[in-house]
This record gives structure tokens, sequence and C-alpha cells, in this order.
DNA sequence: CTGTGTGCAAACTCTTTGCATAAGT
DNA sequence: ACTTATGCAAAGAGTTTGCACACAG
């Protein structure tokens, strides 16, 4: 959300003073966990990502860092509007890096999400909302199984 | 030898004879316990429900069921097609009785749903299935916040 | 300094499993 | 009788919580 600034101080590849930034921006106090988190997260494209894997990432690349923080960090990037959470069924949530609209083939078979573009696909005949109600968010997810 | 009828102390009610013949025809001894889970899912017309409150349904009804057989029976009647889970985030399951096409709003509040005629929404421009693979289902979920 | 963030481990929720018993055909 | 289903309780996976210590501002 935060407009980037020209911090003569920013060198090329992973901008930690950009990350701090943008976690300043959301609220967030960049902490060390929360930094190096950041910049795996959104350092490598889209994903899509489970406290889990985040969290074997972490430990791979050298930072230390626990699972509750990993949740922790997480859900306060999810309502910082950084990341979205997916509907998936299952009991593991994960979460995607790609907050822009867009829709998700999921292969039932392997737990496998793939991104579908936004502008792809079009939906129509949508009721209203309910009174009192309004639309945040319309999740497409088209199930696909071996041919 | 030819009694389909069991135990009168069951409350399968004047339908039991047809909740006999369709678990039959889905590969699945219609136990008592069957029955009258059969009974409570598809005798109130369309419903969402987990298995918790399935199985405190069983029990207020006076059958006796346990927790496990309730999962078990769930996934049984899933596989056979009689029931659809659902793909909503969240670390509990819900089915749905209801097998034809349709959609769904979510209230994310309140954690409840709201059918969507399946005729209602039409979805366009969706890019064909990786090779080998197949759609099986597209999953449309319509979340809703207070306006 | 002061207050927020973090780590750890335990608690918690939902779901699945193993095995002896009960029920269906 | 023979096979499958069920109940129970315990295990399992994923997630959350409480509290003392550590760190950012």
């Amino acid at each position: 959300m935060s407009k980037p600034e020209n911090n003569p101080s920013i060198k090329c590849g992973v901008t930690s003073a950009a990350i701090s930034a943008r976690l300043r921006g959301a609220g967030l106090r960049p902490t060390r966990q929360r930094c190096s988190l950041a910049t795996l997260l959104f350092g490598k494209g889209d994903r899509h990502i489970s406290a889990e894997m985040l969290h074997e990432e972490a430990v791979k690349a050298g930072v230390r860092v626990s699972l509750a923080t990993i949740y922790n960090t997480l859900h306060q990037f999810q309502q910082s509007g950084m990341l979205r959470e997916l509907a998936i069924e299952g009991q593991k949530s994960y979460f995607d890096t790609n907050i822009s609209n867009h829709n998700h083939f999921y292969i039932e078979e392997r737990g496998e999400l793939i991104d579908i573009p936004g502008d792809c696909v079009r939906v129509d005949g949508l009721p209203e909302a309910p009174p009192g109600m309004r639309i945040s968010h319309v999740d497409v997810v088209v199930r696909l199984v071996k041919a």
C-alpha cells in the first residue's frame, strides 16, 4: 500500500528498507521475523503457502522463528491485506501472496493449486446480496481430476 | 426371509424401505445407523451440515450413534454421490445434501451458508484443464460482509 | 525505558484409527 | 455363520493460547 520513496540506502535485490516501510504502513512493527517472512513470502512472485511450508522455508533460510509466530504473522499480514486466505476444503490453511482478482484450479488428488488469471473468468447472473450485506469477494475454484 | 423392514424401535419412519433401497443401490448395507442418518439428512430438504451438527441431531432424535460413525457415514455418502463436501475455509467440514449444480453465499462473520440456485450463475472464460486433467466441478463462493 | 513481539509448550478443535463387540444377510 | 459396521477411546494433524523473556522505538 505504501508508495516507494526514493531512498538512497536501498540496494538491489531484497530491500529491507522497502519491506520495513511496507510493514510500517500496515501498522506492523518491522521486527526481524516479520521482515524475514515478508521477504520469503513476497520475494518470489505469486505463491500459495501454508504455515508449515513457510516455517520450513524460514528454517532452511536460517531464520530463527517459531511456528506460533508464523501463524501470528500470516494472520496479521492477511488482516493488513498483504495476503489472502484461500478457501479450499481440508484442514490446512493456505495463503495466497497474490491479492489481485484471480481464481484457481485445484487438483484434489495432489492438493495442488494453480492460478487462473483474473481477467479470464467472468461470472454472470449473481443474485443481489441479502439486505444489510454486500459482496466482498467471489471465489471460483475449478476442481480437476484425472481425465 | 423377504422382510425389508428391520428393528421397529428405530425412527426410520414410513420411508425406511425407500431409504434402504437407496443405500443398497449405493452399495451400502442399510444398517440402523445409516438409515437413521439418511433420514435425518434427506428428510428436511437441502441442508448444510457438519459432523458435529448431525451427531447432535441424531442424539436428540434418540438415535444411538457415535461421532466416529457419523464421520464414516458422511464420507461414505459423499463417495456414493449422495452428499457433496463443501469447500469453505475453516477447520470444520460441511456437507451439502443438495448435490445438484448450485452455488453459495458465505457470511464469513457468522459462518453461515445460503444456497444460490444453480441456474442463476454463469461462469464464462474458464481456461482449459491442463493436459491429462478434466474439470470435475466449479465451485463459486460469494463472500458477504456487512454493508 | 516501555510496550509490543516472540518462543515455547501445552491446550484445543476437528478428524481419523485400531480393535473388540454388535448387527445385517 | 460369515462379513461388514459400529462404539469407544486414544492418537493424530493443524491451530491457538498464556506467560516469561527479548527486542524495537
